[in-house]
DNA sequence: TCTCCGCCACAG
DNA sequence: TGTGGCGGAGAG
């Protein structure tokens, strides 16, 4: 028997099966899907049998064997394998990438360099003794400082270089001790009269024979120590066995089962749509304003599809995937959910995953990866926000969540649902078109009132003399909640600018030297960072430039807010969640779940604090500056702005209460803007596509987005003319093709960025001339040292 | 003549 | 991508 392995190595030559002879005793046991152990050139690699057949056109005397089986079951099944051929296409990413990426980080390949004795211990130099110690290998990280001496023992042959691959994360297992049943047995067992820890042991387990219990749960009940549990095993009054386990099973018995909540008229019509087509490979997307209830529909709709037996996956962003929301789906399916999300660890994510494999949940609630969740027998897919750029991986394989869910929609045969207050353009134009069905949800799903949103103009206020970042009416409406005892949340638009170290006396900005990009300052570390490179230097005392004194730091971070919020209304308790506070594990959750006790009057923040906050308390909303991602260069500028807008507004009001809203803008008549006030979709939707058809971009035209490094400027300025001329020769006449341009960050790691972008309606050689452009790079320009990254659909063109 | 280093081909 | 082989350059 042969096997096809797609082996693990990221490259372009390496991008396709080998052949591998199965040995016989393995080849009873092989079949796609499973993890190998392959030679590979010199080395040893992990690979994944794509395939098993008899015959090979390849060399049969130079076919080397599977060296070793890592899985007896499958980790990835037939549907896993073709979407991993459909992903290799469609994201143009190596085939290994894709497969990988389907699988949890455990059991992915960690490649561990290290030195192995080839001969006695006595036989290698005398000083390398202690780095060995009693193992017969040295890891090479361990061994750095006697590189030399390791060299000159390997030529001699007495020790020999080595790679080794690890499992990260094994199953983790319990001891658990299974007391004899036999009352007999026990008090045949002879325990010496001063062995005090031993006879209270036995006394224990002669009132509860039988008795199975993990070791550690016996140490506690007993007060004995674990040697103890081996001395009496040893003598024959219990069995010890190794159990396989999941790591931290959270107590679901404790959370209380919650009943379904009533429809309103318009959720039960949406319900209602979808429930009819559970056996349909057909889209919809769910459109309902902030607060309308779309979750509740998310969940009896699972509880239809569990009712047929089958299994769905709800898709979460990141940051929403909040305590508050796993419990909720937790309080309705209880054990049969699992969650995925980044704060698991790696073997907690593989805990997770196995239960999916085995069938043992039936509904998983995750983040962008959780799409590949191994069900066999999938009946829904939902993609909750599907408008959030997190949904596309910014790396390779640079997937679209929304794009497999569609894909694995149709291996199925069952509905995927596109759930958003703001859709994504692309969806929307596609609802409108007919490709997917469109659900409306327009109001809230209590009644409660869409929150009043003033839009302030701070040009007006700089006019009348106020210069802090606070407008009067911003200002009044803080007092006025802290007076009232109810919450605020303030927003900072952070992105595309933060603070930045600047000399006042020749305007000099401290700049990254490997970046071109301002470093930002930190101020609890009194540091500038660079947060392309993660260069780090501590701010000077003096401008490197003109040597003057007078360094200012400058610039709008939350905690320059937070400064100013404290001059503003000195009693209120602030607290502030960004990438600083946020470091830590669970630090997100905390000043969460603190904002929501109400042990702050005011929570500051950026991005993300826009989702997921459902507190009654809140009752006014403030957006320091909304132009910040308006103005960035690029096509969703618009589109994100509105969104955010939208979201962050959405924040007050959710209860009783009534909300408000104080947008701050020095653009207040832009049509994001307005439109975002009243959450008025459609006209936001109208002028939006105006826009993106006059300028050719999504979801008029399909967009291609090809980016060169290259450490030498003029090179990489080349390579990037040099493409967009063979893509105007090969591509047809219609296609724009834009560029080449210095990226908007043009240098990175001392690396400088050019970029090109094809906009397409109709491209059939599209994937061809992709291929084709890759074997150019592969040929020419990879051996000058350039790379090349191309991302199909990007998110973002900056 | 020995040794080191950089480039290149190749991997089943 | 990682590795080992090959050949050129420099030192002794």
């Amino acid at each position: 028997m042969i096997a096809e392995v797609i082996v693990d190595v990221a490259a372009h030559p390496i991008d396709r099966p080998f052949d591998y002879v199965v040995p016989e005793k393995l080849s009873a046991l092989a079949q796609p899907g499973m993890r190998v152990k392959v030679p590979f050139g010199p080395r040893k690699v992990l690979g994944f049998i794509t395939k098993v057949k008899e015959t090979s056109d390849f060399d049969p005397n130079r076919m080397k064997p599977i060296h070793e089986l890592m899985d007896v079951v499958p980790v990835l099944n037939k549907e896993m394998l073709r979407m991993a051929e459909w992903m290799k296409v469609q994201t143009v990413c190596f085939e290994i990438d894709a497969l990988q990426v389907m699988v949890p980080a455990a059991l992915r390949a960690k490649y561990e360099k290290r030195f192995v004795l080839n001969a006695g211990l006595e036989e290698v130099d005398s000083r390398l003794h202690p780095y060995f110690g009693d193992k017969p290998f040295v890891r090479s990280q361990d061994a750095e400082d006697v590189f030399g001496l390791l060299k000159k023992e390997m030529d001699k042959g007495t020790v020999i270089a080595d790679t080794n691959i690890q499992q990260q994360t094994a199953v983790k297992k319990v001891r658990m001790i299974h007391i004899s049943d036999s009352l007999e047995k026990l008090d045949s067992v002879e325990i010496r009269a001063n062995a005090k820890q031993q006879l209270k042991l036995m006394a224990f387990m002669k009132k509860n024979p039988g008795l199975a219990i993990e070791s550690s749960e016996l140490q506690k009940a007993a007060g004995v120590t674990l040697p103890t549990i081996y001395s009496l095993a040893e003598k024959g009054a219990a069995d010890l066995s190794n159990v396989e386990t999941y790591r931290d099973p959270k107590m679901l018995s404790e959370i209380e089962k919650k009943e379904n909540l009533v429809l309103t008229e318009a959720q039960q019509q949406a319900f209602d749509a979808i429930a009819q087509s559970l056996n349909t490979p057909r889209t919809f997307l769910l459109h309902g304003i902030t607060g309308s209830g779309k979750t509740e529909i998310y969940l009896q709709t699972i509880e239809q599809v569990l009712k047929s037996g089958k299994e769905a996956i709800m898709l979460v962003p990141e940051i929403s995937l909040t305590p508050q929301m796993t419990l909720r789906f937790k309080e309705r399916f209880g054990d049969m959910v699992a969650v995925l999300h980044s704060g698991l660890s790696a073997g907690e994510k593989y805990d997770e995953w196995r239960k999916i494999q085995r069938g043992e949940v039936k509904v998983v609630v995750g983040a962008r990866s959780a799409i590949f969740a191994p069900f066999e027998n999938l009946g829904l897919i939902i993609l909750d926000e599907e408008h959030e750029s997190s949904y596309k991986q910014d790396d390779s394989p640079r997937y679209h969540a929304r794009d497999m869910a569609i894909w694995r929609g149709e291996y199925h045969n069952c509905p995927v649902i596109l759930g958003s207050a703001t859709p994504s353009l692309e969806s929307y134009a596609r609802a409108q078109k007919g490709v997917y069905e469109l659900l409306v949800l327009e109001k809230r799903a209590r009644n409660q009132p869409l929150p009043a949103v003033h839009i302030v103009d701070m040009r007006e206020e700089l006019r009348t003399g106020n210069r802090s970042m606070f407008s009067v009416q911003m200002a009044d409406a803080i007092r006025d909640r802290l007076e009232k005892g109810e919450q605020t949340v303030l927003f900072l638009n952070k992105r595309g600018y933060s603070s930045f170290v600047l000399c006042r006396d020749c305007g000099t900005v401290m700049q990254c030297p490997n970046c071109d990009i301002s470093l930002t300052y930190h101020r609890s570390s009194e540091m500038m960072k660079c947060h392309y490179c993660g260069y780090d230097e501590r701010v000077p005392h003096t401008c490197p430039e003109c040597e003057s004194e007078h360094i200012r730091f400058f610039g709008t971070g939350t905690q320059k807010v937070e400064e100013e919020l404290a001059k503003l209304v000195p009693e209120a308790r602030v607290l502030r969640m960004d990438v600083d506070t946020t470091r830590n594990k669970g630090a997100h959750e905390k000043i969460l779940n603190a904002f929501g006790e109400g042990k702050a009057d005011i929570l500051l923040g950026t991005q993300m604090i826009a989702k997921g906050l459902d507190f009654p308390n809140i009752t006014l909303v403030g957006v320091l500056s909304a132009d910040t991602t308006l103005h960035l260069p690029d096509f969703r500028a618009a589109e994100k702005t509105y969104q955010l807008l939208t979201q962050v507004s959405g924040r007050a009001g959710r209860d009783v209460l009534p909300g408000t809203v104080f947008v701050q803008s020095y653009t207040p008549e832009h049509y994001a803007i307005t439109f975002a006030k009243d959450q008025l979709y459609e006209p936001f939707f109208d002028q939006e596509m105006a826009m993106r058809r006059a300028s050719g971009y999504p979801p008029y035209y399909y967009v291609v987005n090809i980016q060169f490094t290259h450490e030498d400027l003029m090179t990489v300025s080349e390579y990037a003319r040099q493409t967009v001329e063979y893509l105007r020769q090969h591509l047809s006449d219609r296609t724009l093709i834009i560029g080449p341009s210095a990226s908007l960050i043009a240098r990175v790691n001392n690396r400088y960025r050019y970029q090109c972008l094809i906009k397409y309606k109709k491209e059939p050689k599209l994937t061809e001339v992709m291929q084709q452009l890759i074997k150019i790079y592969r040929s020419e320009w990879l051996k000058k040292g350039a790379t090349l990254a191309i991302d199909m659909n990007p998110t973002s063109v900056m």
